[in-house]
DNA sequence: TACCAGGATGTTG
DNA sequence: CAACATCATGGT
């Protein structure tokens, strides 16, 4: 099996990352073992099963472990990880700012070489964003985890299962009390059943996203029905990478606040706007190192 | 046991 | 435009 190299950036710990994709005992779209990433793709309807290591400590190599994709795979899969870990990001001038801010110094040092760790793939986004809508984080993991190994592809490999993240298609042919089951609620199920009628019809597409600036994508994010402030930002930030998004309003970003500055209560929004107006350009990483702050 | 959770939408005043 | 009701259930 061949071996990729994938370069790694200068501001880079491939261990600081794996900390924060092992966040989660439920989650079921891939898994950290033995200080790897291991994950399942399905392409032209076969089964990739991919892992990312460091070797000697310095090196990034990608591997596949059940079969030897062709080239334009091997490509795709790569673009995957290098989007996933946000290896192309230059994070000089967010540390550069963050050295100035007395609430980023610290973080920016405690988890120095973390990456602003993606969604890759829009759909999975936007599920995934409306599935987290105001219910806590464990909360919505053992829900798509119930999704997941219910209704994702999957793939076993030395007697562990993998799954890929179902696709429209599959997500519309899923009835409304097996939803009520995984402890969707309705009005979830009607938003995702909307958004995966207009993937499916290519009413909306991602490509069209992809060309479009901050605001112009987010005024067509809030456009479907079911994405409102804070998912748009959110898939702005996991998804399209934006820099600028900012889900101001995220109730962990909130509490992560609350805790960095001993707040006795969250801070209203008028007092974060004020603390992140330092953070113009860099407000998706801001929010996530915050974000991170919160595991300990 | 209330209250909160990585909110969004529709209605009401 | 702001304030409230509703969803819907697990975590603390």
């Amino acid at each position: 099996m061949k071996n990729i190299s994938i370069k790694t950036p200068s501001i880079f710990s491939f261990k600081e990352c794996l900390k924060f994709l092992n966040r989660s005992a439920d989650e079921r779209l891939f898994f950290v073992e033995k200080e790897r990433i291991r994950k399942l793709f399905f392409l032209e309807s076969q089964p990739i099963f991919s892992e990312l290591y460091l070797e000697n400590g310095k090196e990034l190599k990608l591997s596949f472990l059940n079969k030897n994709p062709s080239e334009s795979q091997v490509q795709i899969i790569k673009e995957y990880y290098e989007n996933w870990l946000d290896l192309q990001s230059d994070l000089q001038q967010f540390y550069k700012m963050a050295a100035e801010d007395k609430l980023l110094r610290p973080l920016i040092k405690k988890y120095y070489g973390l990456r602003l760790i993606g969604i890759p793939d829009f759909y999975e986004a936007i599920c995934w964003a409306i599935i987290g809508q105001q219910i806590n984080l464990k909360f919505a993991y053992s829900v798509k985890k119930s999704l997941v190994e219910r209704f994702g592809s999957k793939f076993e490999f030395e007697g562990k299962l993998y799954y890929d993240f179902p696709d429209p298609a599959t997500m519309l042919s899923i009835k409304n009390e097996t939803f009520a089951e995984m402890k969707f609620s309705r009005q979830k199920v009607t938003y995702i059943r909307a958004i995966s009628n207009d993937l499916l019809n290519q009413t909306v597409d991602i490509e069209t996203f992809r060309n479009l600036d901050y605001s112009a994508a987010k005024k067509e994010l809030i456009g479907l029905h079911g994405i409102g402030n804070w998912s748009a930002d959110y898939i702005l930030m996991k998804t399209f990478r934006h820099p600028q998004a900012f889900p101001i309003q995220d109730a962990g970003l909130q509490n992560a606040l609350k805790k960095q500055l001993g707040l006795n209560k969250k801070p209203d929004l008028s007092s974060i706007l004020q603390l992140s107006n330092q953070w113009k350009g860099f407000e998706a990483y801001a929010t996530f190192y915050l974000w991170r702050s919160l595991n300990d």
